[in-house]
DNA sequence: TATCAATGTGTCATTTTTACACTTTCAAAT
DNA sequence: ATTTGAAAGTGTAAAAATGACACATTGATA
């Protein structure tokens, strides 16, 4: 049998990638069409595509996210394996396969990332790729292509027990934010109300916030203050062994 | 390009498992030596292998798991993948790959699986595939052949989370255990000490122990009471939503 | 200057956590 | 029979965290 080239796509192994942002009032996840590679149905994916040979996973969800999306230098967060030998079971999909890739029929088994970024950062924006990359309310998706929606699910779960245990929320909000805005991203990640004092009284115990002393400008009502992260007082208490960040 | 036989081995992908068990003192971990596939080295492995392309993951998982140590039928779950194209760097793990495999030069990816057992139920013993089996202390593994040693960190760490949300511990405890024998269980888990009247206070409350009103026998002390682990009781909890399961 | 909309704030009762030491029970040895 | 060793089993008080709950403040706009 003959050496493989060490940079051939790997026909076994894909990447996707689960990138969470938040509009302020709604969790949102970033999704591609791929039309411009005739995929024939309406529904839309996850960014992701076939690994090289040669370079490592976390790389690979890196390049084929900026490949799709143009989205780079994030941190992604390995989910898990997906690898049903059925996943791609719809004739579609097979149909959108053999557009991209060589072997259409062989078995494919997906490694899934998840990544939390700042919606502001990132303009949606088509690629040679994908027809369009773009921001959906992830409470308003029902399917996906593939096994997709399944992986978005796991993902969900995944941010919903992480953020009870890690500050991990701020990655989705800009620098500055307000208490209310991180109140309603706790609300909407963990799916249920939780009551707005007891939240500041908790979130400000933990000691990792910095208020701005700066208010809001231009909102028709009364200004709130500003807040923002602050990292070194994490690491701090990180290091001292100090892990009660839950929620 | 052929198409695939689907029952072939996928040459890329394979599974391994971190199969924990508890002796009554210490955690341990199944490990295998290929001895009698010429694996040169004197370290030991996880047990793993190569999936099948008509095998989901989870199958494969049990299938290998079989295979190289004869234990079946437990519940495995995904720990995650991991795949660094040097993954196989060691000539000595490429001399061993040649000897079981068709390509020992192509990229592995494997999906890693964790298992609680109870230990007394497995007794190590060899298979066509593996020389031995058998269960070695944690805390005395400092290396392992290709990267085993970081698979099982990350599978300590697993587990050292999950513990502390959900009450997976009786698993790798048999039907009837002591509170002492729990006890020192979490410690060994957490790896930190835990005051024994907070500890039985907070695991009784949690409300899934039934006292089975019986003693130990034999033992050359005070014998200690015998509890098990109410897994009705669990199931109705979770049910109605209460999730406090936690350490 | 009145209205609207969201911000910001405190207390009390309950529950949970932490720290801490001595008595009991059985088997084995004398 | 008695002693000894080894682990089991048990309670309390102080501190911290949680959960429930309502009204005054602020700025923009009409």
């Amino acid at each position: 049998m003959l050496k493989k080239n060490q940079s051939e796509l790997n026909p076994n192994v894909s990447v996707d990638c689960v990138i969470f942002g938040f509009d302020m009032e709604n969790l949102t996840v970033l999704l591609i069409d791929r039309g411009k590679n005739k995929y024939p149905g309406s529904r839309m994916a996850l960014p992701g595509n076939l690994i090289y040979n040669d370079e490592n996973l976390d790389e690979a969800a890196n390049r084929v996210l900026e490949e799709l999306t143009g989205l780079n230098n994030i941190y992604l967060e390995q989910l898990g394996a997906f690898g049903d030998p059925n996943r791609i079971c719809k004739e579609s999909d097979r149909e959108w396969l053999k557009s991209i890739r060589a072997e259409p029929e062989a078995r494919v088994i997906t490694i899934a990332y998840v990544s939390l970024v700042q919606i502001s950062d990132y303009t949606p924006h088509a690629s040679s790729f994908a027809q369009s990359a773009g921001w959906a309310l992830v409470k308003e998706i029902h399917e996906l292509a593939f096994d997709h929606y399944e992986i978005l699910q796991a993902a969900k779960e995944k941010l919903k027990e992480k953020i009870k245990i890690q500050p991990i929320g701020f990655n989705l909000l800009p620098e500055k934010f307000t208490l209310s805005q991180l109140h309603r991203l706790y609300e909407s990640v963990l799916d249920k109300p939780l009551d707005k004092r007891n939240f500041r009284r908790k979130i400000l115990k933990l000691g990792i916030l910095t208020n701005l002393k700066e208010k809001q400008k231009g909102v028709p009502h009364k200004p709130s203050e500003l807040y923002k992260f602050n990292e070194e007082r994490y690491l701090e208490l990180s290091q001292t062994g100090y892990d009660n960040f839950g929620f």
